[in-house]
DNA sequence: GCGCGCAATTTGTCCAGACATAATCGCGAC
DNA sequence: GTCGCGATTATGTCTGGACAAATTGCGCGC
C-alpha cells in the first residue's frame, strides 16, 4: 500500500489536470460516477478527494449543475489571522492599564455608531510595561449603558478586562473594526504620557461589535516615533489557517 | 424528513452536550460505534458530524487516542482575509502610479533585510486617484536586482505591476509583512507631493516574502490627516473564510 | 413564441460492512 | 522496577449500493 491514501493521490491527479489546463477555469469536471470509473473507485475515494479540492477553493459543487473548476491554483489565503478571542485582546493582557479617569458621557465621537442611546462610560487609562514604569500608551475606552453594570465590578487595575466583559455580556464578538490614524495628540493625551505638546502620536482604534451593537470602543494612542504596527500575513492553504501571528509591536 | 440532514442535528446535538459540559473539554467522547449505537445512524453519518464539530475546532481526533473535546465553543477565528494575491495589490490596481525616479541603489533601507547581494533597483512614483489631479500618496518600492529584468520591462505608468512580478517571476509570495508607522515626512515625500515640510504623514510599508527572499518592499507615504488605515476582522467560523474585507482607505 | 411542468441528471445523504493503521495499555521478560 | 513488545481498540480508508433533493433543460401546451 502506497503511503498516501487513495483519495488523496486521485485529488493531486485531478489538481494536475486543472493547473495543466485539461480542465479549465470554468469548465465542468465529469461527473462523479464518470470519474470513478475513470480512477476505478468508488464514489467515496471520489468525493473524499473532490472535497480536498473543494476545501482549497479550486472547485465548486452545485447539484444538477456539477462540479467546475473554479480556480487554476489551490487558494492562496493570505490571512492575518487571530485564533481566539484571547489574542484580539493580547495588548490588554502583555500590558498593565492604570485607570486615571471615569465618567459618564452622552455619546463617544465618531467614528464610534452611538446606537446605544443610554449614556456611555468612558474610562481613561495608562498602560504600561511594567506595573512600574513610564506609560507608553494612553487608553480611552468607551462602554455603552446597557454594559455599565458589568463594566463597573471590577475597579482600578484591570488585566484582562475586555475579554471579561466580552465572555460576561454574553454577546459574542461579529465583528472588529480597526482604524489607524496618526496626527498631534491631544493634550490629554501627550499631558497624560509627560511628553511635549508637539509630539506626533498614533491612534490605534477599535470597535468590537456584537450582534446588538458596540461592545466596547477603544482608542489607544502611542506616540509615533516610538510605535509600530506590524502585522504578518502568511500563505495558507487550505481551511485550517496556521498560527497567526499578529498586532501591535512596540520598537523603541 | 426534517429541513437539516441527520449528521447536522446530531452535530447540534453534540455540541449541545460539549456547551452544558456533559462532555467537558479535555475529556473523550465515546467511541464512533457508541455514538452511533446511541442516535441510531450509520458511522458514516456519525462520522460525518463529527467532521464538522472538528471543523469548527471542537474536536480532535486521532487513531486510538479517541476523540477529544478541545473547546467549548466552535472555534472564533477572527480574520482579515485577503483572498487573492490581486487583493493585496489592490491598491495597485484602484490608483494610478506615475513613476517619477528609478535607479540602481546598494540596498535597501531598514528594516528591509538585504538577503540580495546585487544593487537593488528602487522605483519612485506617486499615486494619484485619476490620472489627473493631485497626488495623495508617494511610494518608493524596492526590487532585487535578480528580478531587475522582470521590473524593467514596463517603463513608464504601470497599474498591476506588483502583480505581474509575482506572477513572472514564478516565486509564489509565501509572506507578507506590514508595518505602519508615523512621523514628520522627509523631504523627498513631502516635495514631491508639493506639501509643507511639517505635515506629518503616515508611512505603509510591505515586505512581499518569497522562498528565495524579498520580491518587493514597498513604502507608502500618506498625508496622515487624510489618511486612515482601516481593517475589518469578522467572525468566521469554520474552514470556509467569508469574503475578507480590508486594506487601506483612503479618507478625507 | 412563450411559459409552464415534467423528466433526466448530478450531487447530497445515508446505510452496512470490511480491512488498514496507529497509538495505547497491559503483560511479560529481564 | 523498568523496558519492550504485542494485543487491543480506536479512528482512517474504502467498497457497493440506495434513495433524496435540486436544478437544468427539454418538450408540450397554449
Amino acid at each position: 500500500m502506497s503511503a498516501l491514501p487513495r483519495y488523496r493521490r486521485i485529488m493531486e491527479r485531478i489538481r494536475a489536470r486543472i493547473a495543466e489546463g485539461t480542465y479549465p477555469v470554468g469548465g465542468v469536471l465529469p461527473a462523479e460516477t464518470e470519474l470513478c470509473a475513470e480512477f476505478a473507485v468508488s464514489r467515496y475515494t471520489m468525493r473524499e478527494a473532490l472535497r480536498l479540492l473543494v476545501e482549497q477553493g479550486m472547485l465548486s459543487r452545485r447539484q444538477k449543475a456539477g462540479t467546475v473548476v473554479v480556480s487554476r491554483h489551490p487558494r492562496a489565503a493570505y490571512v492575518q489571522s487571530i485564533g481566539t478571542v484571547e489574542e484580539l485582546f493580547q495588548h490588554s493582557v502583555d500590558t498593565h492599564l492604570t485607570v486615571i479617569d471615569r465618567r459618564e458621557v452622552p455619546a463617544p465621537p465618531a467614528p464610534v455608531p452611538p446606537d446605544d442611546q443610554g449614556p456611555w462610560h468612558r474610562i481613561d487609562g495608562l498602560r504600561r510595561t511594567q506595573a512600574e514604569g513610564a506609560p507608553f500608551c494612553f487608553n480611552r475606552s468607551f462602554i455603552p449603558g446597557r454594559l455599565a453594570g458589568l463594566a463597573l465590578e471590577r475597579p482600578g487595575s484591570f488585566g484582562p478586562f475586555y475579554a471579561m466583559l466580552a465572555e460576561r455580556a454574553e454577546e459574542p464578538i461579529e465583528q472588529v473594526v480597526q482604524e489607524i490614524t496618526a496626527g498631534l495628540m491631544p493634550e490629554e493625551v501627550w499631558s497624560s504620557l509627560g511628553l511635549p505638546p508637539d509630539t506626533i502620536g498614533m491612534c490605534v482604534h477599535r470597535r468590537y461589535l456584537s450582534r446588538v451593537g458596540v461592545l466596547i470602543a477603544s482608542f489607544n494612542w502611542y506616540e509615533a516615533s516610538r510605535f509600530v504596527y506590524r502585522m504578518e500575513l502568511e500563505r495558507s492553504r487550505g481551511p485550517a489557517a496556521g498560527p497567526g501571528r499578529g498586532g501591535p509591536t512596540g520598537a523603541g
